[in-house]
DNA sequence: TCAGTTAAGCGTGCAGCGTACGCCTACGAA
DNA sequence: TTCGTAGGCGTACGCTGCACGCTTAACTGA
């Protein structure tokens, strides 16, 4: 068994991150990772098939850095009844809330996230986390399903609006200034969401999709 | 003024579109799309400045053929006192549902949908909907950015969800093939989510939102 | 009727992309 | 020391978006 291989994966996700942080998801080429790692632009290919394979594992290396043990996150240590408590909603925000502390300080490894995604194992490892904090609240599968999916399309849905259109940025200044007979409306809702913040935004609508659950939940436990 | 111009911007955007649901999203290149309208390449570029604007265009188009009236979509006509009752959630609903069933009808544009959609007016026209919709349940101005990019994330997340990973597909039953071990939760919520429908999902997501916005518009009426 | 003018239409060419192919060679086993 | 394997990489190809500048169609004013 000759030539040992000199480079491992996370050194080749850790190498294409460097490139996205710092040039941006253009610069993001074949050839600057290659660069990057001080090789020729084919070596490359001795450890990755393709650039989806590059890009999958730059995405699981990102994750990769998601605590995801929400054993001892709950509100102090007073509650004896298992499973009729409100802790979940603090777990599952927590669990979100780290998700999106990773990707934000990434933020160009956004546009590739959903694509990846569902090849990523650290990926998983969130989402089992996530159905784990459901199944001990009470949930039953059907109800599991549908809040995991809902919270995956909000998580990764609300990091590309931002992403795209952050609240706090030319695009609403642009809504504000448009005509107010023909979008009274967005015109008037643009004007006062100038000062809101990214994050009390992410975390309303996290909030508003927790009530929904909330309310589920407790419908479940009346029966 | 001489040589009038042969092509209006609907029809360029027609023809991408065409393309896109023929071939793909990668057969969209500018050669593709002049090639369709019988031009040469570069040809296209009098009236388009570069492909990022193509590709708007085309976002627009799909966007276009969005019915946002929903003046009288209520549950039946009976109800006298405005604000109060909730047919703004099933308002709500018809103005999700019709973007979700015009892009459903051209998948290949999702992943245009959330680079492009803050520069599309059509997507404007719905955003004003929308807006007009929770002012008049009564939602203040803040509650009702927190509402409004709520649902943009959930919807536009929704639909990339599933157009790159659908629930019924290879990639749940991938998931449902895991080591029960290392993914408990995963790999038995997943096994229970094969028969799931793609609308039942989608439809139970929004619920969920649309029951966390209602709850907040009962604590207002309360003060 | 017929220049004159303006912009439509497009052929050519270029830089940069992902990557197939095949050569050279460093390395570990025999 | 020799041999076989696999790492490293130079070259080249097809494809992309698009800059540039030519040709030419269509309309206007004399």
């Amino acid at each position: 068994m000759p030539r040992p291989r000199s480079l491992t994966h996370p050194q080749i996700a850790a190498a294409a991150l460097r490139v996205l942080d710092r040039d941006g998801l253009d610069a993001l080429t074949m050839r600057a990772v290659a660069n990057e790692l001080d090789m020729g632009t084919m070596s490359v290919y001795r450890y990755v098939t393709d650039r989806a394979q590059l890009e999958a594992l730059l995405v699981d290396h990102v994750l990769s850095t998601v605590d995801t043990d929400v054993a001892d996150t709950g509100t102090a240590g007073t509650h004896t009844n298992a499973g009729a408590g409100t802790d979940w909603i603090t777990h599952i925000e927590t669990l979100v809330n780290r998700v999106r502390a990773t990707v934000g300080a990434h933020t160009a490894v956004i546009p590739l996230l959903l694509t990846h995604r569902h090849t990523s194992r650290h990926s998983m490892r969130w989402g089992d986390a996530v159905l784990g904090v459901l199944a001990s609240a009470g949930f039953d599968a059907r109800q599991r399903v549908v809040a995991f999916r809902a919270l995956l399309a909000y998580v990764f849905g609300a990091l590309q609006v931002e992403y795209y259109g952050p609240l706090p940025g030319p695009g609403t200044a642009a809504l504000a200034a448009l005509d107010p007979d023909q979008f009274p409306h967005l015109a008037d809702t643009a004007r006062e969401a100038r000062d809101m913040g990214v994050d009390e935004e992410f975390g309303g609508g996290l909030r508003l999709l927790l009530s929904g659950l909330a309310a589920d939940a407790r419908a479940g436990q009346a029966d």
